[in-house]
DNA sequence: CTCGAAATCACCCGAAAGAATGACGACGGA
DNA sequence: TCCGTCGTCATTCTTTCGGGTGATTTCGAG
């Protein structure tokens, strides 16, 4: 949806927006209570959208709800020793759940909204810390290492 | 692990609400160019509705989406079965349990003592009776239907 | 405030993988 | 004998991987 925008400096420039955009909106608030008035037309629309938005997310995934419980008998923990002896991060370890599920480097991406690049840096400090040069490899040695199911 | 430490989706996020008050910023915008007064209130809120439903479904989906299992494995076909069934030949077998072990082409034809090209026309066959496209995934198809430990 | 870890992204380049063909010999069953 | 399967190998082409390097941003610890 948004993956392929790029704006270095968005989050200072979102809190300032935003930052500004509720004085703003707090002022008017304050002063349509002068007038008595009911609530801004502002503050309608972005509860209106906050609201129908997680409606539309609830809605969305009841939708797609599979209908058999698809068993799932195992969670799966992590090593978490392992990941820590071997230094791995947890993105690292997203990166190799992903590859072990057959994804290439640009699904991953998508999948993960990073660019393909930022995927292969992963993947490539995952076979670095597993000491391997493959991806097959690599998802037979987090399998052995309890990093994957 | 420790999800609340770690917000993968934050770019999005910032994206989505950054969208979010544009869209307000522009509805604003008409208002105060007296548009509004032209429409009901009521249809300005469906469509904030509306809008923010689909953009919530959207979202939602994008966030959660998970593939297909893409396989359920019969539980009353042993190896041989499934083997016949797919119509798999031992060689092909072979180099689907070399790929496993995370071996090049060119080393699981320097193994069988075959050239590169013949491993990935094998390679290819396999590829194709699985319904897959890559190694990793053969590899994953392969263990769930019995074929390779 | 400085420093380092983590995550992100870019660019380059060579190697590997995969898709699509075509071909050839051996072997076994109809 | 003819036909089909299997294994073998080649060529061409495109895509994907993997290694290497460098950069930026964010965040938290010291």
């Amino acid at each position: 949806m948004f993956p392929a925008l790029h704006f270095p400096h968005l989050k200072p420039a979102l809190i300032y927006g935003l930052a500004g955009g509720l004085l703003i909106a707090v002022l008017k608030y304050i002063e349509y209570q002068h007038f008595v008035r009911a609530y801004p037309t502002e503050l309608y629309g972005g509860l209106l959208a906050l609201i129908f938005t997680i409606i539309g997310i609830h809605v969305g995934l009841r939708w797609t709800r599979r209908r058999e419980p698809l068993s799932e008998p195992q969670p799966f923990a992590t090593n978490a020793e392992t990941v820590r002896e071997i230094g791995i991060t947890p993105r690292e370890l997203e990166i190799l759940g992903l590859i072990a599920e057959g994804l290439s480097n640009r699904e991953i991406g998508e999948r993960l909204f990073v660019s393909e690049n930022t995927v292969k840096t992963h993947s490539s400090r995952v076979f670095e810390k597993l000491g391997v040069n493959r991806r097959v490899q690599a998802v037979q040695k987090g399998k052995d290492l309890g990093l994957i199911p």
